[in-house]
RNA sequence: CGGGGUGUGGCGAAGUUGGCUAUCGCGCAUGGUUUGGGACCAUGAGGCCCUGGGUUCAAGUCCCAGCACCCCGACCA
């Protein structure tokens, strides 16, 4: 393709709504245009690397006997409501069709992979099967953010695998994390898996596929000694374990003010931040549930969720807090709480003896409380959320670090939740009618492109691997010397007859421009045809990742270029 | 959805207590001189100053309403 006519142009200026290095640099270099707020157009350039992820994908999950299929954007309402997530799901774009049919905008596709699957499986002996397609989703996000790396609509690859029972699903899930990897391989970004949680997805096992950037909005952790990685919702860890008097002491009710904060309380009650207690009430879904959480950690709701295996959990609201301590927020305790609410305390909390905790009454906490002597002892569950330095779980020695991720792919266990919902049965070599067993996989496709960016590039702009690169060689003619741009041209078509993908940029600019723009779109290779360089019927070779370039001549060009490829 | 901000040629910006023909840089077009890291000169094109109301002799500027976008937060199968 000749760059003089190649639609959308690099530009010089970085709009001001970019902030995140992916945003800027596609759009500078013209890989994407903004529509609205979180839609975006794919430029050419843009385009040709989504359609090579795309084909890599395909290609990855069919040697794995993936089968691909495509299923559509706009599904009828009735399929939601079969599964509840018609109103569950609050990101579904619900609207009525001309003809006055309730319709959503697929965010996501088990329903309508369901649907097929109770049509067309009628026995084991149709399974197990993979189903796999890459379409378009949209979620109506209340905030989009950083160009691709958070749209409303966006490319996915989604596949769902249907097996007779659980071993099977295992099996299908490791064939899935392996494709994954090979994927990714291909493609040659630095993915870090961790154990996730599976969200209001259902199901248990579940996997992320992440980036190390900064600008993620995952936190995941990572112990420095052995290989233990989770989500920070998800990771496990050992809390720091203080001595403890030996005695109870009396309870003692102390006034503490406009105290804002365990550290200020802490200092005013003369008492370790540790031994203080952060007393929550949480609504999870009818019930209002305390929880008791030492003073130097925080809750991690996700793991709060799971423990009380509820659907909805948030804070409970201010007028709650007072009708049932009769306290402000930021004095309740476990002390004189209501008998029938749930009190559930972390780990963290156990076998400490005279602890600080809210009194229930306004500007009053209790000093050396203790379990069963001033409240019934609570049930005690990890729900704590892992923080910078922690003692990591899994090998007992390693400390937990925080990095952000930039999430590229989610795998789960599903189970059979789908299938009972809908009733995908199949008929078991017992003759029993059996529901399916299913997981799912996906990768975002679109936000890929944004994380290669943001995991490959430099001050000048993007360097992208070969597998992906919108074009895999630059050619640029420098100067209007008539013998150089028509070596140049037969050079151009040359190429193309070796069916490489060549970007020739023949405008007729100056060398910054040209040199400063191929920087910035990033092709791999650049191959620089000037009157100098022809005078030695050469070129100068110079790759995208490499610092230095090299003179090559002419005649052994097609070859280095072959061999470039290849490797 | 809560809080904050911004809307001025394609991009980035300036525009004072309301006051003359709306300004600058980049980009674009034409001609010329240049040509290995964002060249120079000359000429030129390109504007519903987000939209709609209002105040005023006079509105890009003030007031009201709306729309769009951005940032922080909440949300994110």
């Amino acid at each position: 393709m000749r760059y003089s006519k190649f639609f959308g142009k690099t530009q010089k200026e970085t709009p001001k709504e970019a902030v995140a290095v992916s945003h800027k640099y596609l759009l500078r270099a013209g890989f994407i245009h903004q529509l609205a707020a979180g839609l975006y157009e794919f430029l050419p350039l843009g385009f040709n690397v989504l359609s090579k992820i795309d084909k890599i994908i395909k290609e990855e999950l069919a040697k794995k006997g993936v089968q691909h299929l495509l299923m559509p954007l706009v599904h009828p309402a009735s399929l939601w409501k079969e599964t509840g997530r018609y109103d569950k799901v609050d990101v579904l774009l619900k609207f009525t069709s001309a003809r006055g049919t309730d319709c959503v905008l697929a965010p996501t596709h088990e329903e309508t992979v369901t649907d097929l699957a109770r049509k067309h499986i009628r026995t084991y002996k149709d399974l197990p099967v993979i189903l796999n397609q890459n379409q378009w989703k949209y979620r109506d996000e209340m905030r989009a953010t950083g160009g691709l790396l958070r749209t409303r609509e966006f490319l996915m690859q989604d596949a769902y695998s249907f097996d007779r029972d659980k071993a099977g699903l295992d099996i299908s899930f490791d064939k899935m994390v392996a494709a994954y990897h090979a994927i990714f391989d291909r493609i040659g970004i630095e993915v870090v898996v961790v154990k996730a949680d599976s969200g209001t997805m259902g199901g248990s096992d579940s996997q992320e596929f992440g980036v190390i950037s900064e600008v993620g909005e995952d936190r995941i952790m990572l112990c420095d000694k052995c290989d233990y990685k989770a989500n920070v919702e998800k990771a496990e860890s050992k809390f720091e374990v203080h001595t403890q008097d030996k005695e109870m002491k009396p309870m003692k009710k102390v006034e503490g003010k406009d105290i804002i904060g365990v550290e200020a309380l802490a200092a005013h009650l003369g008492v370790d931040v540790h031994s203080t207690t952060m007393t929550l009430l949480f609504q999870a879904d009818k019930e209002v549930v305390a929880v008791m959480m030492r003073g130097d950690y925080h809750v991690s709701e996700t793991k709060l969720r799971n423990h009380l295996g509820c659907k909805n959990l948030n804070l409970t609201t201010p007028e709650v807090v007072k009708k049932i301590t009769g306290a402000e927020v930021g004095y309740v305790g476990p002390v004189n709480l209501p008998k029938e609410i749930r009190v559930v305390a972390d780990l963290s909390c156990k076998d400490r003896v005279n602890f600080e905790a809210g009194a229930n009454e306004l500007y009053h906490h209790n000093v050396n409380v203790n379990f069963e002597r001033d409240f019934p002892t609570p049930e005690f569950a990890d729900i704590r959320e892992s923080k910078e330095n922690d003692i990591c779980a899994g090998c007992g020695k390693g400390k937990l670090h925080m990095k952000n991720s930039i999430e590229m792919g989610h795998v789960f266990k599903l189970g059979t939740c789908y299938a009972e919902w809908m009733k995908a049965n199949y008929v078991d070599n017992d003759g029993k009618s059996k529901p399916m067993v299913m997981g799912c996989y996906g990768i975002g496709i679109s936000r890929l492109i944004a994380g290669i960016v943001e995991s490959s590039h430099d001050e000048k702009g993007i360097i992208w691997p070969k597998s992906v690169a919108p074009f895999t060689v630059e050619l640029v003619v420098l100067g209007k010397d008539e013998a150089v741009v028509k070596r140049a041209d037969e050079l151009y078509k040359e190429l193309l007859e070796t069916g490489v993908e060549v970007l020739y940029d023949d405008r007729d600019d100056s060398a910054g421009v040209k040199l400063n723009d191929a920087d910035l779109i990033g092709i791999p290779l650049r191959i620089l045809l000037s009157s100098r360089t022809l005078e030695k019927d050469s070129v100068e070779w110079k790759v995208r990742s490499e610092k230095e370039a090299e003179i090559v001549g002419l005649k052994d060009l097609k070859e280095k270029i072959a061999k470039f490829l290849a490797a």
